[in-house]
DNA sequence: ATTGCTGCAAAACCTTTGCAAATGT
DNA sequence: ACATTTGCAAAGGTTTTGCAGCAAT
């Protein structure tokens, strides 16, 4: 695939806006960049995707390709399965979308804040939180030097269950 | 699933074997073990798994399900692939599999030690490696109460290049 | 005009499930 | 005899791919 080599910052679409905060302006702004990094086209689907995120941004929602795929749609109408795929594999190259592994394996989507971070999962309602918590570089550092692997990256994730679904669980 | 409730230790298959380790032994008999608490059978299925198994945890291997597979059915014939799935799950219930999550998300299988460990995983040839470093449980619990979750498990995994891979790609 | 995204449908993939037969106790 | 596991094949669900047409630059 092409990169975009003669970037320009591409003009954000959303006017400044008394309803939207900043966070979710820089949100659209990181999305439509990513997108624009990859190539050039401000395409229909392209729009609705940043919109969507930007929404679940704000909720810090996390959701699956499908349910992504059926919001869209059931906003927007016409868009394809194959088009929300592509778009979150490409957005999840150019961290604006994590993957959160729950801890059955599956997996879930969430835009993330661009500042290093960890994520706590509710075993019981799958809701993601994000904490800044972590073992030193030096530490990584450490451990890679004892086995002998450049380390390139980790990823720490908690899982516990939320005041909320305790408090249902107690109910019974 | 009815569990077994009037256990009896069951009989290693394994003699005790000058080419064998302790290690060797334990695994096998951890592995053993963990297929009686589920129910007695001990049926030729098991046998090969837990053969397979105890090999792959001397290598430290890390595999998927088919790859586990196809070992099998080549050195032992004939073993329905649903049986190894309904394996594997069994033995991660059973804490003697970890499932560890490569960087794009996919997962191999693993045979683990006991003790609380995670994980360092080359991200080119997939290799697997234990490390003990983590956070302490004070930690833990304290992100819990920020957060106001009830801290159940964690995952941490190292992601990076092993030696022998980066000696590879030098050559290059 | 060119580039490359999009939608569709098919294919590929991986995993689970239902059930009759085989097996272990 | 009984309970359970097994193998097979089919179903299920998810993700990827090929390609013609379309939209953006």
């Amino acid at each position: 695939m092409m990169k975009n080599e003669s970037r320009t910052p591409p003009e954000s679409s959303s006017q400044t806006c008394a309803h939207c905060s900043d966070s979710t302006l820089d949100t659209v702004r990181r999305i439509e960049n990513a997108f624009f990094d990859l190539s050039r086209p401000n395409t229909a689907p392209r729009r609705m995707l940043v919109e969507k995120l930007a929404e679940l941004a704000k909720t810090g929602e996390a959701f699956s390709p499908d349910d992504l795929w059926q919001r869209l749609r059931a906003v927007y109408g016409k868009i394809g399965r194959a088009t929300v795929y592509r778009s979150i594999e490409q957005l999840v190259e150019n961290k604006v979308l994590d993957r959160v592994e729950l801890c059955d394996g599956s997996h879930r989507y969430r835009v993330c804040g661009g500042s290093h971070h960890h994520h706590l999962v509710c075993t019981s309602c799958h809701r993601v939180e994000d904490f800044q918590d972590c073992l030193s570089e030096q530490k990584f550092e450490e451990i890679g030097r004892r086995h002998d692997f450049s380390v390139e990256d980790h990823r720490l994730t908690v899982y516990g269950t939320c005041r909320r679904c305790r408090r249902t669980a107690d109910r019974r």
